[in-house]
RNA sequence: GCGCUGGUGGCGGAAUUGGUAGACGCGCUAGGUUGAGGGCCUAGUGGCCUUAAAAGGCCGUGGAGGUUCAAGUCCUCUCCAGCGCACCA
C-alpha cells in the first residue's frame, strides 16, 4: 500500500517526514552501487568519500558536518547523472577502547561493537545516501589479515625492517605510554616522571618512495595548495652538503659527519654540536661524568618534537676536537640538547654567525662568532641577533672563496671538499621512516614468530590472519597479549621447535591507509582487492577534517603506492579531489574553585547576559544564577566540557534541519564555532518551504512554466529564479559552498513569498519556482524535498529527478544598473542599456546629476568606465 | 620553536576576476495576529555627525605603512587566534 501522503497536513513534521523518506529508500535499496562496465549506461562513476570514523561512542558535530557534506556531493553527482557510490566503515582499533577496558572492566571488542552499533544507528537517523552492503571494520579479521598479508609482502621487498625506536616508558605501570598519555612529562594515570626507552620496532621504509611522494603533489590539482605546501615541508627535500670534520680517536682516523644547506659558510664554524644519542657523545660520556649526566638528562627529556623546539638551549663540551676540513683548524665538539638524532647525521656544524640557534648557543657559552657573509654591506654586530644575519650574500673573512656568491661557493666548497673525499652534495629528507610497531593490545598483530634458532620468521601466508583474542581487558600494566600464553606460544614455521609470537600490535594508521580501496570489494576473502578497484580508484572526492592534512593522507598515498608496485590493483594516488574540513568549536566557559581546582561548564548550561543593544555583558551558569569566567573558543572536547550532542538536535528539530543549520553555518572548508540560537534559521525557513508548497498544492497543481512570452511583472521572478539556478549550481559542483546555497534559496524564497499574482500563468511561473526550489534543496535536506516533490509531482521520486537546468532565455536583460562614482567614492546609480559602449556609458555618467553634483564644473581628469559594472570620474 | 591557515557589525557569515562592504540567517527594537504560550506577519538595525523632516556627509573589513582612478581583495612590516609537529584518531 502506498503511504499517506504526509502533505495532506498544513504543517511540516519532521519525524514523520523522515520516518516515511528513510522507509522509501531502504525499500527500493536507493543507495545500492553496482559497477556499471563502461558502455552500458554511459554514466561515469563518482566515488565519493569521506573520512571513515573511531566508534568512540556516539556521533559528535564533526562527524555531522562531515558527513552531511560528503553527503551532500553524493546526492548532487547522482542528480547530475553520476553512478555514486558511497561507502562508510569504522577505523575500530585504537587507544581509546583500551582506556575505556581500563575504566570499565570491558573488553575493547564489545565496547567497540556496541559504540558501532549506536553510531550506525545515528548515522542512519540523519538518512545519509550510504550503501550499507560495503560497511566494514578494521577490528574484524577479514579485513585486518590483509594488512598483515602486506606487511609480510613489504618485509619480502625490503620495505618493512627492524631497528630500535625511542618510547615514552611510565616505570611504575612499566608500559609505554602514547605520546597524548604523557602529562608535562609525567605518567598519566601513575604521575610518574615518563623516561624514554629504546626498544626493538618495525618500520616501513616510506623515505623509499619520498622523492614520488613529493614529486605527484604536483598531479593533484583537486587539492587544497595548503595540504600540499604542508605535505611538501613535511617531506622536506633539501639540497645542501655532507661534511665531514677529520678526528683521531684512540690511535685511529675518524669521522664526523654534518650535514648543512649552507655549506657556504663552513668558513664560520667555530664548535660542532652533536645530539645526545650520537656515539660521539656516548664515547665522551664514559670518561666524563658531568657529560654522561647531561647526555642522561637530554634522553630523560621530552620526545615530542614540539616539546623538544621549546626547550632552552642547553651544551657541554665533549673535550674532543675535530679539524676544519678547509683551514684545518682545531674544533671544538659540544653535546647540544636541540641538535636532532633522526635529521641529517645528527650532528651540525656551528655557525653563529648566520645560525640563529647557533648564535644563541655561543652567545651563552662564550663561543667565538664569526660572520663570513656580507648582505650588501648591511651592518653587523655580534652583540644581538638580527634576522638579515641568515640571508644570502657574499662570502667574506673566507680566504679563497671571498667574494663569491651562495651558489658558487657551495658549489666550490663541494668541489674542493669532494677532492679531499671530506664531503660532497647531498640531498636530504626530513620525512622519516614509520615505526609502526604498537604495544598495546588492540590493534593488528604483527605476523612474526620469534624462534631462539631462526630468528625472526614471517608467518606463513596459509596461516593468515593472526587472529586477535577479542576477550582480553587491558589493566595499563603493559600489553595482556603479552600476558597470554594461548596467544604467545606457538611453533617456529621453519624448524617446529616451541616459539614466541610477537605481541606488538600495528599503528592503526596502518588499517585507514588502504580501507578505501577495500570498499571496491569488501566481501573478496582470496586477496587484499580485485578488479572492482579498477572500476571505484581513485576515489574521485575525499572529505576529511584538516587535522589530518599530513599523516594519515600521506600514508595512504604511500601504501596505495606500494599496493600498486605489488601488482595489485591500485593507481597512483588514491585521491583525485580533498576537501578538507574544518574542526567544530564551541565557547569554554568555567569556574575557579578556591582550591585552584578549574571546572569546566557545558555552554548548554550557561545563560549569556546581554545589554539592550544584544551586547554581551556576562555569563551565568542556568542552575545557580551565579558567574561563570569565559575561556574563549576552541575545539569540541570532554576535557573541555563544550561538546554538543547532535542527537539533542536531531530530536529537537529533525535531521533535515540539522543538516541545513550545519551547511548554512559557514563554508565547509572553515572552522565553525557552534551557535545554538542560529538553528531556528533554518528551522524556520524549512517550515515556511513546507508552507508555500501545501498551500500552493492546496489551490491546485499547474504545469511548471517552460518558457515562452511572459508579462513583464513576472519576468524579475524567472530572472532571479534562473540565476538562482546557475549560482547554486556552480556553488555545489564548482566552489563547495554550501553556506551560499543556503542563502540563495532563502533569498529566493523571500521574493517568492511576496508574490500576490494568482493569473493562471503566474501559478506556473510559481510551481515551476517550487519544483526548482525543493531539487535545489534536495541534496541538504533530502527527507522533507521527497515529501515536497511528492506534493508537486505526485508519484515522482526526487532522488531519480534530473537537475534543474537555468533557461538561458529567462536571463536576458535589455537594462542594467550601473554604479556612478567620482574619485572613487560612491555618488549614485543609473540604469542604462545592456547594449551601450564605453562612450555612450561615459557621455550618460557625466551628464548624471549625480556626477554632476559632485564635480562642480571642475575639470575631468580621467574616466574609467567598467562595462556591466561601474563608471569612476577623476577630477 | 618550526610549518600551514585565518582575522569583516552584538553573533555566524556574504562580497567568485582589484570595481556598490555587510547578501542570507541569528540576535535586538517597535508594531500586528492568536484565548495564553509557542508560532506567524510587518518595519527597523555598522559607527559618528548635520537636519524639524526629507535627505545628506564623514569614518569603517585586527594594527601601521604602500601601490592604484578604485583595496576586505595586491605588496611590506606587525599583533592575535586555530590546526599539525611523527605513539590521539
Amino acid at each position: 500500500m502506498l503511504s499517506p501522503n504526509p502533505l495532506m497536513q498544513p504543517q511540516y513534521h519532521p519525524e514523520i517526514v523522515e520516518r516515511e523518506a528513510q522507509e522509501h529508500w531502504d525499500r527500493t535499496g536507493a543507495f545500492r552501487a553496482t559497477e556499471e562496465p563502461p558502455g552500458k549506461s554511459g554514466r561515469p562513476k563518482f566515488y565519493c568519500l569521506s573520512m571513515f570514523p573511531y566508534p568512540s561512542g556516539k556521533l559528535h558535530m564533526g562527524h555531522v558536518r562531515n558527513y552531511t557534506i560528503g553527503d551532500v556531493m553524493t546526492r548532487f553527482h547522482r542528480m547530475r547523472g553520476f553512478n555514486v557510490l558511497q561507502p562508510m566503515g569504522w577505523d575500530a582499533f585504537g587507544l581509546p577502547a583500551e582506556n575505556a577496558a581500563m575504566a570499565n572492566g570491558v573488553p575493547p571488542a564489545k565496547w567497540t561493537y556496541d559504540n558501532i552499533a549506536t553510531m550506525k544507528r545515528q548515522l542512519r537517523s540523519l538518512g545519509f545516501a550510504i550503501d550499507w552492503k560495503r560497511e566494514l571494520a578494521t577490528c574484524s579479521p577479514g579485513y585486518y589479515r590483509w594488512n598483515q598479508w602486506l606487511f609480510l609482502r613489504m618485509l619480502e621487498r625490503g620495505l618493512v625492517y627492524k631497528k630500535t625506536g625511542v618510547v615514552n616508558w611510565d616505570p611504575v605501570d612499566q608500559t609505554v605510554l602514547a605520546n597524548e598519555q604523557v602529562i608535562d612529562g609525567r605518567g598519566w594515570r601513575t604521575g610518574a616522571l615518563v623516561e624514554k626507552r629504546e626498544i626493538p620496532m618495525y618500520y616501513m621504509r616510506i623515505t623509499a618512495y619520498a622523492e614520488e611522494l613529493l614529486a605527484s603533489l604536483e598531479e593533484l590539482p583537486g587539492w587544497p595548495e595548503r595540504v600540499k605546501t604542508m605535505q611538501a615541508n613535511w617531506i622536506g627535500k633539501s639540497h645542501g652538503v655532507n661534511i665531514a670534520f677529520p678526528y683521531e680517536l684512540g690511535g685511529g682516523k675518524k669521522l664526523l659527519r654534518v650535514f648543512t644547506t649552507r655549506a657556504d659558510t663552513l668558513m664560520g664554524t667555530t664548535f660542532c654540536a652533536v645530539a645526545a644519542e650520537h656515539p660521539l657523545a656516548a664515547h665522551a660520556a664514559r670518561s666524563n661524568e658531568k657529560l654522561a649526566a647531561f647526555v642522561e638528562e637530554c634522553k630523560r627529556g621530552p620526545v615530542m618534537e614540539a616539546d623538544l623546539a621549546q626547550l632552552d638551549k642547553k651544551g657541554m663540551p665533549t673535550g674532543l676536537f675535530v679539524t676544519h676540513p678547509i683551514n684545518g683548524e682545531k674544533i671544538e665538539v659540544w653535546v647540544g640538547n636541540y641538535v636532532l638524532m633522526a635529521y641529517g647525521e645528527g650532528a651540525v656544524m656551528g655557525v653563529p654567525g648566520h645560525d640563529e640557534r647557533d648564535f644563541a648557543f655561543a652567545k651563552k657559552y662564550g663561543l667565538p662568532i664569526k660572520p663570513v657573509i656580507d648582505v650588501g654591506g648591511k651592518p653587523y654586530s655580534t652583540d644581538a641577533w638580527q634576522p638579515w644575519y641568515a640571508d644570502y650574500g657574499r662570502c667574506v673573512n673566507s680566504g679563497k672563496y671571498d667574494g663569491l656568491d651562495y651558489r658558487a661557493a657551495v658549489e666550490t666548497i663541494a668541489a674542493d671538499l669532494k677532492k679531499k673525499a671530506l664531503g660532497d652534495k647531498q640531498i636530504t629528507w626530513r620525512l622519516r621512516d614509520w615505526g609502526i610497531s604498537r604495544q598495546r593490545y588492540w590493534g593488528t598483530p604483527i605476523p612474526i614468530i620469534h624462534c631462539d634458532g631462526c630468528g625472526d620468521v614471517p608467518v606463513p601466508d596459509a596461516e593468515l590472519p593472526v587472529v586477535l583474542p577479542e576477550n582480553l581487558v587491558p589493566d595499563g600494566t603493559g600489553n595482556p597479549l603479552a600476558k597470554t600464553p594461548s596467544f604467545v606460544d606457538c611453533k617456529c614455521p621453519k624448524c617446529g621447535k616451541a616459539a614466541k609470537r610477537e605481541t606488538d600490535t600495528m599503528d592503526t594508521f596502518v588499517d585507514s591507509s588502504w580501507y578505501f580501496l577495500r570498499f571496491a570489494c569488501p566481501d573478496q576473502d582470496k586477496a587484499p582487492v580485485d578488479e572492482r578497484v579498477q572500476y571505484w580508484m581513485p576515489v574521485d572526492q575525499y572529505i576529511g577534517g584538516i587535522e589530518h592534512a599530513i599523516l594519515h593522507l600521506l600514508y595512504s598515498r604511500f601504501w596505495t603506492k606500494v599496493m600498486r608496485d605489488q601488482g595489485l590493483a591500485a593507481p597512483s594516488e588514491p585521491f583525485t579531489r580533498l576537501l578538507t574540513q574544518g574542526m567544530v568549536l564551541n565557547e569554554i566557559f568555567y569556574r575557579k574553585e578556591a582550591s585552584g581546582r578549574i571546572t569546566y561548564y557545558n555552554p548548554a548550561d550557561v545563560e549569556i547576559r546581554r545589554d539592550d543593544k544584544g551586547q554581551r555583558v556576562g555569563a551565568v551558569l542556568r542552575s545557580d544564577g551565579k558567574p561563570v569566567e569565559s575561556d574563549g573558543i576552541g575545539t569540541m572536547s570532554k576535557s573541555k566540557n563544550n561538546g554538543v550532542d547532535p542527537q539533542d538536535l536531531i530530536e529537537k528539530y529533525g535531521a533535515d534541519t540539522a543538516r541545513l543549520y550545519m551547511m548554512f553555518a559557514s563554508p565547509p572548508e572553515d572552522t565553525l564555532v557552534w551557535s545554538d540560537a542560529s538553528i531556528e534559521g533554518p528551522a524556520g525557513f524549512l517550515r515556511r518551504l513546507w508552507r508555500e508548497v501545501y498551500e500552493h498544492a492546496s489551490d491546485g497543481l499547474v504545469p511548471a512554466f517552460a518558457g515562452g512570452e511572459l508579462p513583464a511583472s513576472l519576468r524579475p521572478v524567472r530572472f532571479e529564479l534562473h540565476s538562482t539556478i546557475a549560482k547554486v549550481t556552480d556553488d555545489y559542483g564548482r566552489r563547495n559552498k554550501y553556506n551560499t546555497v543556503v542563502a540563495s534559496i532563502m533569498e529566493f524564497m523571500n521574493l517568492i513569498a511576496k508574490m500576490t499574482d494568482t493569473s493562471s500563468v503566474a501559478r506556473a511561473v510559481r510551481q515551476e519556482a517550487l519544483q526548482a526550489m525543493v531539487l535545489l534543496l534536495s541534496p541538504i535536506a533530502p527527507h522533507v524535498c521527497h515529501a515536497l516533490w511528492q506534493a508537486l509531482k505526485p508519484g515522482a521520486d526526487v532522488m531519480r529527478e534530473p537537475w534543474p537546468k537555468t533557461d538561458e532565455a529567462a536571463l536576458v536583460q535589455d537594462e542594467i544598473e550601473l554604479v556612478l562614482q567620482v574619485n572613487g567614492k560612491l555618488r549614485g546609480h543609473m540604469r542604462a542599456p545592456k547594449s551601450a559602449g564605453r562612450g555612450e556609458l561615459e557621455r550618460l555618467a557625466l551628464a548624471h546629476d549625480a556626477v554632476t553634483r559632485f564635480t562642480n564644473g571642475q575639470a575631468v581628469k580621467k574616466v574609467v568606465v567598467v562595462p556591466g559594472r561601474l563608471v569612476n570620474v577623476v577630477v
